[in-house]
DNA sequence: CAAGAATGATACGGACCCGTAACGATTACC
DNA sequence: GGTAATCGTTACGGGTCCGTATCATTCTTG
């Protein structure tokens, strides 16, 4: 078990975001780095109206985070063929590159707090 | 010193962002969350310029992250009387809320990780 | 097979954010 | 004192995101 105190917390916090805020790559929102992580972390199948539920937020939220990821090579879509109504969001290499470096980028800031 | 695997690290992004989503506070973007770290966990005076340039991103942004936050009752603004060319960043009392609650997501969240 | 439900996408008006370029106010310099 | 440099803000055109309402497609149900 994890013991962060409330400095260390924040901290963590800061040297992450800085990282992120100076490296090149496009910043995503809390919603879309949430939904991402969520896509990559939790069992499939992930349908539209299922992540907005999770999340709490409207479809077209999640329809806008999906076409924003989707041109960042973060994730893709595919019609489920049992259900043609849904769609399934699924991983692709880039959105698992992305979260590999985003985990390094933790671990390696969270050594110094 | 801490040890997140990258595993621990994903799952505890995964669960502070999920949790701020919920939340009915509105989002804070990537740039505007480091601006409010770096105002509350580095020594002033923090002037626009000095904060942009830590940052790596041009003044506007940060004049208008201070606008937003401004409004939030989450940092305020001063001139500085020795050079009235100056901008003095100032805490908050609700700066300083936000963030407790913050670390204490993150310590909360770490612990099931 | 027809009517209703469910799903994801789209339209819309409004708000915010971006970077570049310009601006007014203030200070430093010669 | 007058010119140049510095600081933060604002203007602008363009892009993204928001929530609500609506839409086309597909499935379910009777």
């Amino acid at each position: 078990m994890l013991t962060l105190t409330p400095a260390q917390a924040l901290n963590l916090w800061h040297d992450v975001h800085l990282a992120l805020v100076h490296d090149a790559e496009p910043d995503l929102s809390v919603r879309q780095i949430t939904l991402l992580l969520t896509v990559y972390l939790e069992a499939p199948p992930h349908t539209v109206r299922h992540l907005a539920k999770k999340l709490g937020v409207s479809k077209p939220v999640v329809t806008r985070a999906l076409d924003t990821m989707g041109k960042l090579d973060l994730v893709s879509r595919r019609r489920d063929d049992k259900d043609r109504r849904n769609v399934l969001i699924q991983r692709t290499v880039g959105g698992a590159l992305y979260l590999e470096r985003l985990a390094d980028l933790i671990g390696n800031r969270s050594k110094s707090v």
